[in-house]
Formats: structure tokens, sequence, C-alpha cells
DNA sequence: TCGATTAAGCTAATTGCATTAGCTATTATA
DNA sequence: TATAATAGCTAATGCAATTAGCTTAATCGA
């Protein structure tokens, strides 16, 4: 067997878990059960314990994201990249709501790692901004707007905390409409 | 000593705890030494438990948010409202980081109770936004929107996740002017 | 005013999970 | 092939949550 391809397995396992039961609940017994273990072993493979381990997934999280809406926005440009990442975005968070909570838990104590692992997603949204024609203050504002609106839209709706019946899809497409204008109101200073 | 006034001490005591600890830290053991008992009488007020004191927790930030964005938003209309009602948010996350985890953590699992907790929240923004001539979809989409930002900033600033050394407050006031822009756009079909 | 009830605290005991210590078999390697 | 590293195991420890059962003081109805 190669180099780290176990430990591997085991965050995939414990991402998976997080998925299915809430990331809340993985214990280092339960994985280590799924995984036909005892839960002792799984400290030859993360010294650091359980921190070390929600660390792992958190780092796979926003590999896995960085991953997906890579690909989303290929051979795409302007408003279409932009919509295309965002629609990434949120399906990854409908599909992977344990290991998104794991990617937000992790940001409550570990700033300095969860900053380096976040990067790679803010930096596929600043090349899809990068053919408006903006200053790079506006790019990073625009980058922030945009991060904030998807993590909150996302969470919320991933915790089922939207009450109103009206669509959600709706909402989500009406939000980057108003995004997006806000865009096209900037370039160069007067255009639509 | 009045009804519940012990138990709200303990409350607030316990919402105290969490600005300064975490809300993860937060420990029967560490809240009782805190209050001078011994950690089994916290059962003598909360019968359920951890967890139905995290419960109170989230209901208690809940109010005090909802608190915090009624005041600001007197004697305010439009534009002037709304700015005042996310200035507030904003700040309420930035004085009170652990009470804002609990009424996020506690969003993970108890979808109800949290619902009905920030719906008082999500009913001031409607009232801010009636001076404004929108249809009632159109209002459901502008605060879900209002509401998805407010949450996405305040956790990512609060968690320190943003990078840049670009201002945080021009990024807060950049977006409000974009929103703000989108609902001109949309006042009856076509005023600025 | 007096006995009964309730409130609020305490100590002791239980349970469950994370973690550590120390042992063993298997694999890879010098 | 002898040896070092790997990956697993069982047993033991420690800590936090929780439960059980006791005690004291206040409250309350007759």
């Amino acid at each position: 067997m190669r180099n780290g391809s176990k430990r591997e397995t085991i965050i995939e396992t414990a991402a998976t878990m997080a998925d299915e039961k809430g990331f809340a609940n993985i214990t280092m017994k339960e994985l280590a059960d799924e995984l036909g273990i005892k839960s002792p072993s799984l400290y030859k493979h993360f010294s650091g314990g359980l921190d070390e381990l929600n660390k792992e997934i958190m780092l796979y999280g926003w590999r896995s994201l960085d991953s997906k809406i890579t690909k989303a926005v290929i051979g795409k440009a302007k408003d279409d990249a932009v919509i295309a990442l965002c629609n990434a975005y949120r399906r990854f968070v409908s599909e992977h709501k344990g290991l998104y909570e794991a990617m937000q838990w992790y940001n409550m104590y570990l700033s300095d790692e969860h900053l380096q692992a976040s990067e790679g997603a803010v930096d596929i949204m600043f090349r899809a901004l990068s053919s408006y024609d903006l200053t790079e203050e506006q790019k990073v504002h625009t980058v922030r707007m945009i991060r904030a609106f998807l993590q909150g839209f996302s969470t919320i709706e991933a915790h089922g905390a939207y009450g109103n019946p009206v669509s959600l899809d709706d909402t989500f497409d009406f939000a980057l409409k108003t995004i997006l204008n806000g865009i096209a109101d900037m370039q160069g200073g007067a255009s639509r």
C-alpha cells in the first residue's frame, strides 16, 4: 500500500459518516467500527487524535469543494462563470451537509489552517472575476460578498431554516442577479 | 426570588462564558463552578441537561439580537432602516462571538425551535422593507438575501477568515450598497 | 402556628468516550 | 535473514455528563 493511502481512506470514511450522521456525531468508536478496527488503532494513523482527524476532514472538504467549483467554471467567463461557481458551491453543500459542517466548524478554532484551506476556493472566485473590468479592491469586495452570501445561504438552506414556502431556487437566482447587477454597475464607471 | 429568575441568571452566565471561552468549551462543570455550585445541581434547573441548557442559550441569543436590531431600526425607514439593521447585526456578532456560535450551532439539529427563535429577526427585516414598493415575493427574496449575507459575512469575519488586508468596513458598505441598488432597481419597475 | 411539600443543593455512583500504555504479528528492508 | 517499522489489539486511566438518593430550608395550607 502506498504512502498515506490508508489515512486517506479513513478520512473519506469519516467524511461520508459526517454526511450520514452529522459531523457532531463522529466519534472515534463509531469511525473505528465502520472501518472494522478498534478505536485505539486510529491513533496509529492520527496521533493527534480526534482533533487531528477533524482537521483533516475539514481540509479534505475544502479540497473537494475546490475541485468541484474549479470544474464548474472551466471554459466559462464573466456572469456565466460566477453563476456556475455559485451553483456548484450550493450544490456541494446540499450534497455534503455534514462535511460542510466540518468545514465551518473547524473554522471556529483553527484560523490559520482554515485560512489556507479555503484560500483555494477564494482563488477560483478571483479568477472567475478576472475578465471583468474591476479594480483589485473592487474584486476583493465582490469576492467577499459572494463568499458571505454563499456561505450564509447554503448554511441556512442546509439547516432548513428558511421557513417560507417561496422557492429557494428563485431566491438564489434573484440574489445572483442582484450581485451581478452590482458588478455591472461598477464596470468602468457607467455602462448599463 | 421570582419565578425563573435563577434560571435566567444561569443562562446569562452561560452566554457570557460562551463569549469568553467559546461555546464549545461550555461544560456543566465549568458553568457550575462559575455559579459556585456543583454540576449535578444544574439539573434542578435544567432537567434536560446540557441539551436543554444549550437550547436556552440559543433562544436567549436570538432574543438579544431581536432586541438590538429592533432598537436599531426605530424611527428609520427604507435604506436607512436596512443599513441600521445590518450594522446592528454585524456589531452584535462581533460582540458576542460565542453566543452567536450557540445561535448557529443549535441550528444544526433543532430546526423547529430554531425556526421560531430566528423568526423575530426575520420579522424585523420584513418590517424594515415594508416602505419599499415591492411585491411580497420580492420581499421574501430580499430578506433571504440579506439574512444570508449577514450570516455569512459575520461568521467569516468573526472567525478571522477574511485574509486580505482590504478594509472589512468597506466591504460591508459595498455589499450593502449593492443590495440596496438591487432593491432600487426593482421598485415599481424602473426608477433610478 | 405546625406539619407537609417543594426547591435547591450535595455526595456517591454510573456510563461513555478519548486517550495512553504496553504487547504482538506482519511487513518491509538493510 | 535479522531487524525495524507498521498497524492492530487489550487493558487501564481520566474526564464530563448524568442519575440516584439524601438533606436542609423555605413555603404553604389548614
